[in-house]
DNA sequence: CTGAAAGCGCTTACAG
DNA sequence: CTGAAAGCGCTTACAG
């Protein structure tokens, strides 16, 4: 292993030269910067990240945490998440440290590790939910992070999202404008999650505006088709649905298929989760686009101390 | 932040003491050992991983590497193996870190800055392709690495997968026990991948069993529904399909639907992807149970030194 | 513009 | 059974 006391006896200067000209440090000469980089090029040179987190008492890596009790669906979303945030980190010579777990009181331990043991200093959250330990655990230990998904109203933190009432009253302007539908319903959880709100809001603004009657389901997630039958039958004049996500998008469909196998039906979810030659033509979804939220998280959480910036929108598809 | 110092300076001992009690060092009274395990946990007391990176000259973290170019709908099966894997490290206060990208080349050097700079010295593979360079990488490193799926014929490394024979048997029996199923055919795609090889072994296996002929459908991932076509209409008596995966097997039975709406048709992938209220239900799928392949990856990368073990065999479920 | 020295928090060979 | 000391590879305040 070259370390730069071998630069530095190679090149006959002291490891301090060498190790501030390889920081670009001001006071070191130019020319003695660029001499020293080629000759640590030269040697195939590669900084000890172990050494260097010690002396700064920070590592280098980011803590990217998944939700608990995700559905699997989504974990097509969290990857695309993983690789735009990894392209970011690569490039500021950063690690990319994952912490999931079944149960809430896993993730915080694994967090806590994180922080005391292995010293990291920037979090990612891959969710934004109200009231969460983790979220606790990150402000008191005065450690930077940015979440997927806006915080809840009253709560405030830096974070990455969609325009989520654009992307509600878009998707319900193209089931309209594109597939003729008449009237859209807008079905969402029992969760009551930020984005819920916001793409309904979306939602109501677009049939305002269309004059149309707006029609909302709440579903629970863990309803087994008997409240979304219910809720189909005592609608027989819909013929569209902007559904909160793929997932409920595709099990209303399903059971709009089941319950009238012959009635046309447009359906738009969120999250692009599965390709389209694995769904029906009849099911579209909103591209959220994980890889540029990602990017977007990383560079928040890089330029927050200097910014003060909040939040960024990143566009989505349609 | 406290470190052994505080504690040594706390009990009158020498930091020496404190690190071999914590550490469990045989030499060290047990009475002692316990003390200072005490008046660590009364302080709480948490190791500084890069210090102790630094002196041991490795750190506490396995590199979990990504495919390329993989399909979306595979990322809930990589989530799954990402908890099971992380379970298994948190257990052992190890860090999960992560290496993925859009391109082999950037995957490549993430590996390279991880065994190089960060000193990871073991790794595990979400995939098992033969040729692949990240492989070469780290042999020629000498670190330790499993992968998930088994190596191609001539090559030899350790690695966790199932059982893809009998996996391929069963999912033939199933189709016919199950749903009475008379002529299935199997799906495979043109890469030729270890578990293909077997997956099509085993249905062959169970069709020479039941004296049925075998009919098998090679379809690049890249077809655009040409192939796929032309090959169900070239045999109108099959009644099921064995997919080489979900995405395989949903995409011929999308094109089945479409051509011959009326008729009956059993599906059987493999990896669960897709929750059972997403599918249709006549679509089944063996899980792979990639919580526990992952869980099985980390044991396996930890007993290798002593063992030797080659390999692990995990269950599926059907 | 450059260097000598201290220090980050551990582990472990050597000595007793 | 325990301790003093060296060392892992960096960064940086202090000195010149």
């Amino acid at each position: 292993m070259v370390t730069i006391r071998d630069i530095a006896k190679k090149m006959g200067l002291s490891i301090s030269t060498v190790s501030r000209a390889l920081n670009d440090n001001q006071r070191i000469s130019v020319r003695t910067r660029r001499q020293v980089k080629e000759v640590a090029d030269q040697l195939g040179y590669q900084p000890n990240y172990n050494a260097r987190n010690l002396t700064n008492q920070e590592a280098n890596s980011v803590g990217v945490i998944f939700p608990v009790n995700n559905r699997v669906v989504d974990n097509i979303f969290y990857v695309g998440l993983l690789r735009g945030i990894n392209q970011q980190l690569n490039a500021r010579n950063y690690v990319l440290a994952v912490a999931v777990g079944e149960s809430a009181d896993q993730v915080l331990e694994n967090v806590k590790s994180m922080i005391n043991r292995a010293q990291i200093k920037r979090f990612i959250l891959l969710y934004s939910h109200a009231e969460d330990p983790i979220i606790e655990l990150l402000k008191a230990a005065s450690v930077d992070f940015v979440t997927i998904g806006k915080p809840a109203a009253g709560q405030k933190w830096p974070y990455v999202d969609n325009d989520n009432v654009n992307a509600g009253a878009a998707a319900t302007r193209y089931l309209m404008n594109q597939y003729g539908v008449k009237q859209p319903v807008f079905v969402e959880s029992t969760n009551g999650w930020p984005y819920e709100v916001d793409r309904k809001a979306g939602y109501l603004k677009e049939m305002a505006l269309a004059d149309k009657r707006p029609i909302v389901f709440s579903i629970p997630d863990d309803d087994d088709g008997t409240l979304t039958d219910a809720l189909i039958k005592a609608h027989p004049q819909m013929d569209g649905v902007v559904a909160i996500d793929d997932y409920t998008g595709l099990k209303v469909y399903h059971r709009f298929r089941q319950l009238r196998p012959k009635q046309k039906i447009e359906v738009i979810g969120y999250n692009k989760s599965l390709p389209d030659e694995l769904v029906d033509q009849h099911f579209h979804s909103v591209d959220l686009n994980p890889h540029e939220m990602g990017q977007s998280a990383v560079q928040l959480l890089f330029q927050m101390q200097t910014d003060r910036k909040q939040y960024t929108i990143v566009d989505y598809t349609l």
